[in-house]
RNA sequence: GGCGCGGUAGCCAAGCGGUAAGGCAGAGGUCUGCAAAACCUUUAUUCACCGGUUCGAUUCCGGUCCGCGCCUCCA
């Protein structure tokens, strides 16, 4: 089967292939740089990451664009409550996000712009906008008239048909003439930062930056848009009225968004305090990786809850797999190819791949894994996998890890180098010998606290960085 | 009210017409000086409930109950 994906605007899987056939042209709604990214935040990011990460897996070339959002109400609100300019602000966040996203080991997207360098091709996009005659203006601010654009609500799928006659809404905040409506260009207050634009000094509203930056990259159609399921409306409904309004084309041919993640079986928030964010997580003393893995294992489209006991879970997991991987460098086999090996190895790459292409079907992805492993564990086991089947199974477990990429290790050496560690384990060896337990398991407790788990395996002692 | 999603073992979760993957946790066992690692056995005669279609339904259809999201800012 080919790779598919869920599309929104369709509700249905449909296979995916970009429109060149080469290069997938993707643009994802990236953070508002405020605060911290929690782990709900996080979920999306490593969304995206799996996708970019399945997409050059089947051999695509990648255009991803991710937007930092660094001028809006919370921002300005804040720094000028700290009494900081607002580029400041927003650059120590973006700093931090973009470290959570190597500490998450999520890939980098091709580019990563910023809303406040991009207010020209903003006012641009308004223009053409106006051009149309799709906009007014009201008190300074320029609006977007929705009735004049047909199909607005097709991939929310909302019927606005009904409320279309509305007339002028009451509403103190905005001076709409259309509940649906919305700000293209808010006009200059107080002391909030502007920018000049033939319309007025002020800035920009939230759903522009999106059109104007895709475009500007991507060209008028992307091949896909993604977010967090939040944002299909009407961030996204907007992006598309802002675009299309514009273009006339299609603004994108694929919407995937990824499903929001609970904590507890409660939504995050402040007041239940349920809010994790990476860095929490980290001095908690859980690996990166760990939260990695139990933010892959549901599927994007399902709701996730998180538990600190599943990412227990999700360590125990990922210690098997990088068990098994030194097992299988490091035991002594006899020589020879076990075919029925070569051919459980075939079958599992089969079924992983199957399931990832899919609408990344992560969790069947690691259940062909972990049958995989049991079942060569058990092969290992009976000495019925030969020297000659190491390389596949390597090469399964590598192929695996280009997409979840959680058993390679980053952990660096701690203190102890390898020759320190060999000759205490010579000792320790020589101790069991002659039957000096205690002073064996002394040595094992000293590596243990340096951070080397040792195993007696049949061929000796096998030692690892824990 | 409108649109959409979901209810599968203690927990997470796949499957979605042919008789219940996988992970974690638990129990017992093999191996070991003890550990660790690994393996074996064990944990759903059953997939919220009630009807219907079918030779056959967890999977399709209708209804009921429960939970959730969006419809205002939000990943």
């Amino acid at each position: 089967m080919a790779l598919s994906l869920f599309n929104t605007l369709s509700l249905a899987v449909e296979e995916f292939v970009p429109a060149d056939g080469k290069t997938v042209r993707m643009y994802s709604c990236g953070p508002t740089v405020y605060n911290y990214a929690h782990i709900g935040n996080l979920r999306t990011f490593t969304f995206n990451d799996t996708l970019r990460r399945w997409l050059a897996y089947r051999g695509f070339v990648l255009d991803h664009v991710m937007n930092i959002t660094d001028v809006e109400d919370k921002i300005i609100r804040k720094s000028m409550e700290l009494g900081i300019p607002m580029c400041d602000y927003t650059r120590k966040y973006e700093e931090f996000f973009l470290e959570d996203m190597v500490t998450l080991r999520l890939e980098k997207p091709e580019r990563i712009v910023r809303a406040t360098e991009h207010i020209h091709e903003m006012v641009e996009l308004i223009e053409t906008l106006q051009d149309k005659g799709l906009t007014y203006d009201s008190e300074g601010s320029v609006y977007y008239r929705i009735a004049r654009f047909p199909g607005y609500g097709k991939l929310s799928h909302n019927d606005f048909s009904g409320i279309q006659a509305a007339a002028r809404v009451d509403n103190d905040e905005y001076d709409k003439d259309d509940a649906r409506d919305f700000v293209l260009w808010k006009s200059r207050k107080g002391e909030e930062p502007y920018w000049d634009a033939p319309f007025g000094a002020g800035r920009p509203g939230w759903h522009i930056e999106c059109s104007a930056m895709a475009m500007k990259y991507l060209g008028s159609t992307l091949d896909i848009h993604t977010g967090g399921v939040d944002l299909a409306f009407p961030h996204h409904e907007n992006e598309i009225a802002q675009s299309e309004g514009a273009t006339g084309k299609p603004f994108a041919r694929f919407w995937v968004h990824c499903e929001h993640l609970h904590v507890d079986m409660q939504k995050m928030s402040k007041s239940i305090g349920n809010i994790y964010t990476l860095r929490e997580l980290v001095e908690m003393g859980h690996s990166p990786e760990a939260l990695r893995f139990v933010l892959m294992s549901v599927p994007y489209r399902k709701k996730l809850n998180f538990t600190i006991e599943s990412l227990k879970g999700a360590q125990t997991s990922i210690d098997r797999l990088r068990n098994y991987k030194l097992r299988l460098e490091t035991d002594k086999l006899a020589d020879g190819q076990n075919n029925e090996i070569e051919k459980l190895c075939q079958q599992a790459l089969a079924k992983f791949e199957a399931s990832l292409d899919d609408d990344l079907n992560t969790a069947e992805a690691l259940a062909a894994m972990f049958e995989f492993v049991r079942e060569t564990n058990t092969l290992l086991d009976q000495g019925a996998f030969l020297a000659g089947n190491r390389a596949s199974a390597l090469d399964l477990l590598k192929r695996f890890d280009r997409v979840f990429d959680v058993i390679e290790t980053r952990a660096t050496e701690n203190g102890l180098g390898d020759e320190a560690i060999e000759a205490l384990i010579a000792e320790r060896t020589a101790a069991k010998k002659s039957k000096q337990f205690a002073r064996a398991d002394e040595i094992r407790n000293q590596l243990l606290e340096a951070g080397i788990v040792l195993e007696d395996t049949k061929e000796g002692v096998r030692w690892k960085r824990k």
